[in-house]
DNA sequence: TGCAATTAGTTTCATATGTAACTATACTGT
DNA sequence: ACAGTATAGTTACATATGAAACTAATTGCA
């Protein structure tokens, strides 16, 4: 049977090879906070967010991260749990919750975002300072 | 208490941007796919790479894709009882497989590829010719 | 030869995930 | 005021996933 190609090369396929890079960054940047912190990745990112914009509900985490709404509220439990989030709900509309690092939470929050910086420039040392700022751009971009 | 920002903004950090535009993008693309054929996403990978390399063996569609052997395997399963897929076991080594796409397997890709290649175009449509070529570029860079 | 180590692929198990259903609270229009 | 709708967050369920154990076949080398 002769199957003429029809024309669909996956090594250059935009999402895929978006795809292939993305992951295995994400992958190695997460072992590097699993491992040492035992963070999930929806804990980290919950942590994340709220390092830089404390205070925020936890509807507002699954806005700024786009993520789901059930994994966010199970990293806050579980961030609860261990004692690195502190919940309070607000006084106006009850139940809304309010979300800060506690101490604990942002003394290893403070830990990890240097390891994250060092990452990224690892990252970015294989391009040049014209390339990082293509970068910024096409990610600009294609955030549509 | 002050806290002093230790300078992660995670909508600059690029692990995180790659990450949430990728997720948007193969989301989006797998819609396509998936509810039109009810095809998982692995097992969509597994038919596009053997629609492009006919004859590999579970090993290689997982070196070839960098999936897990595990989804793989499933996904092969999966592809058998629909019917979408062929498989022989190599002569020289019985252990190894030789996966093919079936007629009807065929049939079905060679409909997803041109949906493939059209959702690509509108996704580079945003982007001038120039940096289509950076796109490409970086990615090689960041594939080390 | 024959036995230890390796490899391809599957299965098991524990965990992660999203959809949908649910609870509790707040808003809307009459 | 209150019935109906909407929203924040949680829980239940069904499915997806990967690490590790397993099976079967092959290779290496003593």
């Amino acid at each position: 049977m002769t199957r003429q190609n029809p024309g669909l090369n996956l090594k250059e396929f935009l999402p895929y090879r978006l795809s292939i890079v993305t992951n295995r960054i994400s992958a190695s940047f997460a072992r590097l906070y699993s491992e040492k912190f035992n963070l999930s990745i929806p804990e980290w990112r919950v942590m994340a967010v709220l390092g830089q914009q404390p205070g925020l509900s936890a509807d507002e985490v699954c806005n700024e991260t786009e993520m789901d709404k059930v994994p966010v509220s199970r990293a806050v439990t579980k961030l609860l749990d261990k004692g690195l989030l502190d919940r309070d709900f607000s006084g106006d509309d009850r139940r809304r919750s309010i979300l800060h690092l506690s101490e604990a939470g942002y003394g290893m929050y403070a830990q990890i975002v240097p390891l994250a910086l060092s990452y990224e420039e690892e990252l970015k040392a294989v391009l040049t300072a014209d390339e990082q700022s293509q970068l910024d751009r096409l990610l600009d971009k294609l955030s549509v």
